[in-house]
DNA sequence: CATAGTTTCATACAACTGTTTGAATTGCAA
DNA sequence: TTGCAATTCAAACAGTTGTATGAAACTATG
């Protein structure tokens, strides 16, 4: 039963250059190539181009929305039922950033794959993101249950925001770093985790520093 | 003199296609057809498909730019020099915003065509694309002399995040109003451009904020 | 009007795309 | 071993892509 060995250098091969290089310019020749099979394997494991790039997206999809989720349910019961709005935001960034960025970049394909698909409306994909706005419904009501006095709009757009900040470091990383010309250390994903969290959480809390201080104890450890 | 009629007739058929279906799927024969001319007629005025998106990235790039900047000096010169840290950031999301949403999009093309470019990365705009950096030293050094006690990192960070929320808002302008079952406007142009510009400003202003997590930062060392 | 230079046009080209085909090979059960 | 299904493979397919060609149509100047 070797199928399986093909079925997943194919999938690995392709999630790597998509991440690498966009779907864009990346052909089914160069992903075969990549992943030393034959050309019409791909066809024969998954039917077509989209398939192959439809299964790769929910795969991620699910991994990363699980993560989350995990992280958000162990906030919420280490603050006995209802998670700090900066532990919610923590879970909901961290995973990806964490994922991308760092100077450990192992698994962080399957994370910049998933930031190019975010990024790239491919039809494959398209169709099945929807369900994104499902998961991060979830999201929004732990934000409303920590901050009842926020109105509706303000949290989610703070759970906009808070989303952006994450999406664009890692996306566009590069002209940060020439900006700042290197002063910005993008090797310290705890400290971005940290700054983009406290942003958007002062975003949301329109700057008290009893939150803050809340930040400034997590980032210490 | 008609040729002038056939370049320009490509050009705006080039950049609303592409602003609105991406780089990735727009023939140069869909370019043709909507501008109703002949096929070869992109390779005789423009020499090839690249160098046709590199003139329409570079005209748009300069007209975004000089937008920006005439907005920033208005705001330096009615701040007798010094423009405040609001008015630049205002002056930075702005004219983009103001391009690519709203309910009258007439002229929302070019920006909206701008950030197709600056997401998805095709080979001729990369070349550019290097000159950003140094249109973004100008807002940078603006910030600088509305913000002399906050750290460069602090400030390039500001930048980056502002820019963030504003190109993150006009992508993903969908999922947020699925989110929020349209209680998000995303017509209120003026209102959100407030919202970013307010927390990009509380992020840089937020000062006992960032005092504490400097701290905890020499804590955690 | 005539003619030189510019612009348009239909058409063809070579390269590349995803997909299909049918034969060859493999691995395993009888 | 034999037989059979699953898998791999080289080759070819039809379609689309950007580009090139050479003739036709046009424009303006002498």
């Amino acid at each position: 039963m070797a199928s399986d060995q093909t079925r997943t250098a194919i999938l690995n091969a392709a999630e790597r250059l998509y991440a690498d290089r966009g779907f864009g310019d990346v052909t089914l020749r160069d992903i075969v190539a990549a992943a030393g099979v034959n050309l019409a394997a791909v066809n024969y494991h998954f039917g077509s181009k989209d398939e192959l790039i439809a299964e790769l997206f929910v795969t991620r999809s699910l991994a990363t929305n699980r993560e989350r989720l995990n992280e958000l349910k162990r906030a919420e019961e280490a603050g006995g039922g209802r998670a700090s709005i900066d532990s919610i935001l923590r879970a909901l960034v961290g995973p990806t950033l964490r994922g991308c960025l760092g100077p450990d970049r192992e698994r962080s394909t399957a994370a910049r794959f998933m930031i190019r698909a975010s990024i790239e409306s491919v039809p494959p994909i398209r169709r099945i993101k929807n369900r994104e706005v499902d998961h991060l419904r979830k999201f929004a009501a732990a934000m409303r249950r920590a901050m009842p006095g926020r109105s509706e709009v303000d949290l989610y757009w703070g759970l906009h925001f808070a989303l952006a900040m994450a999406h664009q470091t890692i996306r566009d990383s590069e002209r940060l770093t020439k900006l700042s010309e290197g002063a910005c250390d993008l090797d310290d994903v705890q400290g971005i985790i940290d700054r983009v969290v406290a942003v958007s959480v002062m975003a949301l809390a329109g700057g008290e520093i009893k939150v803050v201080e809340k930040v400034s104890v997590q980032r210490a450890r």
